[in-house]
DNA sequence: CCCGACCATAAAATCGATATTCTAAGTTTT
DNA sequence: AAAACTTAGAATATCGATTTTATGGTCGGG
């Protein structure tokens, strides 16, 4: 039981101080607990968290590098903000990018990637099946394996660069999606049709319509998404979220 | 003529210690001066730039991110290997990112992005015209001309990650191609016909033309990188560039 | 003679303290 | 009254010293 848990967890690799401090706050930021454009004070997150002032600044520098956080030079740093604009933007990489990585991935996968697909699709249809309600433990774990699925779709490419900006903008929708998550309905029992008819594509590698079904995937997801964040009630967008909008000297 | 010149020398925006380290750390791996593979030890550095210690694993750290540099907790940083695969991964990745770029880019291209890229070549076709003979400063100020023509020909793309994505694997690109524009002949006097070409098809907005021209241009580009570099004299290896392959614990 | 554990050296990671820069409130001047 | 200057406060950036960890050679045992 603990065994089976812990492969659901999202992974938190602290070799080092930095790499804690960084994957903390890079949860932080994803999950919405560091709201968008919240100022990222250090001597706070020193305080909040307990790491090191330089172990925090160099976390925060990937982060900056990850576009999930914005810094200027003595001012410090804020958690990237988010935006309708940005939304489509994502999205529209997404369909360029991770579209392109599937359509390798159905070229050049080996008999390795079609087990990789199988077994994450497994994993993720036995999280959603056992999710009755969404907290915050199950939501991390299902968005864990929904993350480890979609990286096994498209584990085929050969392009590590590909691969690279795919988990990339991946991230950056789960973002987004995440304050989707918690007040959507009890999701249904075990995979959608989507992903069902995703993976199915995929396996009898039919390029042109598994890319298609992937590329409507991503636009309906962000759509609902869209729809739920700047449409419905607006979240809470947090008192300390003044940034200046500045125009640079 | 000094502002002129100033206009086509690499920026160096040098707003901290750290941005001043990160961008020479940058240039001297991208012009192979710290030669691929090699360590980075951060006294060595400290005492040869004379930057802080705290400042250069700052710098380091967003290296990392960019994929510039490598990193292994507790055992430090190294320049980022180069190797025959990773050309043609870069190669085929800019032609899946950089191209549908161009292909927005030509679609929501404004008069501003237009003229953009008319200066961008009027610069590109100067600093060639006047580059009698390759030396390190000629070539930096070419390498940053041509940087900001392939930048200005996508510079119409709306989205944001596109663009990103494109500069990161250019920057990528550059270290390869660096290392073969030393010793080419002397280059021709003016545009080539592959610019000439893909700017008249990018401004009549023809766009599968313009987009099969660039796609084919990285190709070429590539391939010659690749004769020169993996198949004609190996340049030095450097002593220093023992790497240890390592299965990780 | 070979293998494994131990110790000395060197490098990297972390922490705390200092200096610099920015922000904002209060004051003065026009 | 409005604008600009001054000054106190706070936050960031930088540097040096300490702690922790890896590495390579050596000694002792098998």
């Amino acid at each position: 039981m603990k065994s089976a848990r812990a492969a659901v967890l999202p992974p938190e690799p602290a070799g080092s101080q930095v790499e804690a401090a960084y994957w903390r706050l890079r949860q932080e930021i994803i999950c919405g607990n560091l709201a968008p454009s919240a100022k990222l004070r250090i001597d706070l997150l020193r305080q909040s968290y307990g790491f090191g002032a330089s172990a925090l600044r160099e976390a925060l520098s990937r982060l900056v590098s990850d576009g999930l956080a914005e810094a200027e030079a003595q001012r410090g740093y804020w958690v990237a903000p988010i935006s309708r604009e940005e939304l489509n933007d994502i999205t529209m990489a997404r369909q360029s990018v991770e579209v392109e990585a599937l359509r390798q991935a159905i070229r050049f996968g080996t008999l390795e990637w079609e087990s990789g697909i199988v077994a994450a699709s497994h994993s993720l249809e036995r999280v959603e099946t056992s999710m009755v309600k969404p907290t915050p433990e199950t939501v991390a774990g299902w968005e864990h394996a929904n993350r480890q699925f979609h990286m096994a779709l498209i584990a085929g490419c050969p392009s590590r660069w590909l691969l690279r900006f795919t988990a990339s903008l991946y991230d950056q929708w789960q973002r987004y999606r995440h304050r989707t998550v918690l007040r959507r309905a009890i999701p249904r029992r075990g995979l959608s049709a989507d992903h069902k008819e995703l993976i199915r594509l995929t396996l009898a590698r039919e390029a042109d319509a598994a890319c298609a079904a992937l590329s409507r995937h991503i636009e309906d997801t962000a759509r609902k998404a869209e729809a739920a964040i700047f449409e419905s009630i607006p979240i809470k967008a947090g008192p300390n979220s003044a940034r200046r909008k500045s125009g640079k000297a």
